[in-house]
DNA sequence: TAACGACCCCGTCATAGCGT
DNA sequence: ACGCTATGACGGGGTCGTTA
């Protein structure tokens, strides 16, 4: 008989959840929520573009962090004499972008895990709870039984 | 031991919602 | 209206355990 509570549970650090439900792919959360076993791996999968000057041009974040000497000769050399600085810029602006997001990202993947990490301690403490209950429930009724018999 | 599935983490994109 | 942030969705790469 469990009734539709609002999952407002006393998590210190329950997640703000803005754009709806958290609707958990089975895929990403699915298990234990261990941590990794690789532990904190920046290793930047997703490489191959830095060394693709011809393409897009996005640039590493550790090239944003070094100011204009990092970036790439296409991009940096050509605005400096031609009027390529708003192509610069923008590529810049999308650099800074992508790099905000991912550090969003993974905040947000964290303090989701925090939440369910919260959440499990929250039911595991209910069921000792509901354990209890049971438990005292039924000697109550022995000492009720015995009472009336 | 290669193949495979499950799981995890990451980066990126799209977008809702909020503040200015 | 616009920019920004948080988050869901997606796809990719890595690791590990299992199985033929």
């Amino acid at each position: 008989m469990l009734m539709s509570m609002p999952l407002i549970v006393n998590c210190t650090h329950s997640l703000a959840v803005r754009c709806g439900n958290i609707s958990v792919r089975e895929k990403t959360l699915k298990g234990t929520l261990s941590l990794g076993k690789a532990g904190s791996r920046f290793s930047m999968a997703v490489t191959g573009d830095e060394t693709e000057t011809g393409s897009t041009g996005d640039l590493t974040a550790s090239q944003l962090h070094k100011p204009s000497s990092s970036l790439p000769q296409g991009v940096a050399g050509a605005s400096a004499h031609t009027p390529m600085k708003p192509v610069a810029d923008a590529l810049q602006k999308r650099e800074l972008r992508l790099m905000k997001n991912r550090e969003a990202a993974r905040e947000c993947r964290r303090k989701k895990k925090e939440y369910v990490k919260c959440l499990e301690n929250r039911v595991a403490v209910l069921e000792n709870q509901n354990k209890t209950l049971i438990e005292e429930l039924r000697t109550l009724k022995d000492i009720y039984r015995h009472k009336v018999e």
